[in-house]
DNA sequence: ATTTTTTAGTGATTTTTTTCACTTATTATA
DNA sequence: TATAATAAGTGAAAAAAATCACTAAAAAAT
């Protein structure tokens, strides 16, 4: 399940890319070879998510965007805050094309307030004090966490007690979090260890 | 086989913090949970590898990780360099994290003569047209690209004619990369879709 | 000295995921 | 109009991954 919606992801990134240039149809080998699966993998997915294409034509491009997008409610708006406003999070807070993709960044947080007071951005930055107030306030469902690691877990639990649903973390610590939690560790070292690692492997 | 890579590196990270803070052994239990699995995974894991552990003790954390890193190669020093020195390049280039942990950023390339002049690092930085040089000179193996969307696969493409055999992409392109070389994306906005289809998922 | 508890090791089983093999529909072509 | 080609749809098979169920060893407790 897991595999199948991280693929689903890739292939809904890749639609709006295909709708913006106006592609009309677009078939599961194309799909497939956009996000690096297979046609059989790509069809079986569609297969279980009972979504038709057409012979000989492929999948609808809109229609196929537009049935992802339902089924996955990725069609929808979703606010999220970035906490932690240091190197990698004032990076994240300028990235546009989160508000492209449908993540509103509606907010920043950090603890100190000379940074808060320094920062430019058109995005509202806060005190790290207001962040249960502000999340709940705001409807965020979302929090990025760029914390340093000693602080992180502590910023998860008030992000979570405060309402959001999921948590894209990435600062280098494990967080707990109950299981109706979703949460993505974006762990830099761990990804360039999984390269140097798989390489080994494949090499030999 | 990528799953248990996965795993390995996790546990490889965890085992780093543990020898530090002193520990001796550590239980299948306890690296599960560290890492977010089973005991019965993480068992498996190490046997498939010939790892063993002592009963009622569990796993010897210094050479658990000494083995890890000689299978793997994970305690071997591995020069990384990064290109584009934008916002997400520039706090990548200054994380001190990665030297710890073995990665060594050790260049960083923009297209910018302004931007390399104006920045502000220990780290040596060029002209993008010097990488193919710098990085085949200095046996740099991991590339990070961190420049926009348009530029990568070309970059991409100049890293792997240069000899690197690892490649972190942090654009959001789909690379195309000969088998041999090891391709990594984080695609942050990936990420956040995954987190908010997953949750729709889990909650009906 | 014996029993209990804990934890590794691993073959067997189960579950999940992927791939295959084949059918069907539709369009293009001869 | 017949034939060929293309691409979806899907049950079956295969492969991969995870879990279980058990044994064995060692330490701790009685
Ligand atoms: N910089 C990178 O390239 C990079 C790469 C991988 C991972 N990370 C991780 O991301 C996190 C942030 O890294 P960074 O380099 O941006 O660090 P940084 O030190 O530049 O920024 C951290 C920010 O968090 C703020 N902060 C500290 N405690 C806080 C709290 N309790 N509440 C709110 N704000 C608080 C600080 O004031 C600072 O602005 C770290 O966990 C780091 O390990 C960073
Ligand atoms: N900023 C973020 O938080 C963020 C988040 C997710 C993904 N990304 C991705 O990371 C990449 C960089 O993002 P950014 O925000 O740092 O952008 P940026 O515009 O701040 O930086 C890009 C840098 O690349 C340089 N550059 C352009 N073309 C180049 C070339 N051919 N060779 C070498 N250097 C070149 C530019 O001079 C600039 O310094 C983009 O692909 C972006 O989509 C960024």
């Amino acid at each position: 399940m897991n595999n199948t919606i991280e693929r689903i992801c890739k292939i809904y990134g890749y639609l709006a890319v295909q709708e913006q240039s106006g592609a009309d149809f677009i078939s599961s080998k194309e799909l497939a070879e956009a996000i690096g699966t297979t046609e059989y993998t790509v069809r079986k997915d569609f297969s279980v998510l009972d979504i038709k294409g057409y012979t000989r034509k492929g999948y609808e491009v809109k229609s196929l965007k537009e049935k992802l997008g339902v089924k996955f409610r990725l069609n929808k708006e979703r606010r999220a805050c970035i906490v932690g406003l240091g190197r990698l999070g004032t990076a994240l807070l300028d990235y546009e094309h989160f508000q492209n993709d449908g993540f509103e960044i509606i907010a920043g947080f950090d603890s100190s307030i000379n940074k808060i007071e320094r920062i430019q951005t058109k995005i509202d930055v806060f005190p790290v004090g207001a962040l249960a107030e502000v999340v709940s306030s705001r409807g965020i469902e979302l929090g990025i966490i760029t914390v340093p690691a000693k602080a992180a877990q502590e910023i998860a639990d008030v992000l979570i007690r405060a309402g959001v649903k999921g948590i894209l973390n990435f600062s280098p610590v494990k967080l707990n979090v109950p299981k109706d939690i979703v949460r993505l560790d974006m762990d830099f070292t761990n990804a360039l260890r999984f390269i140097a690692a798989k390489f080994v492997i494949q090499n030999k």
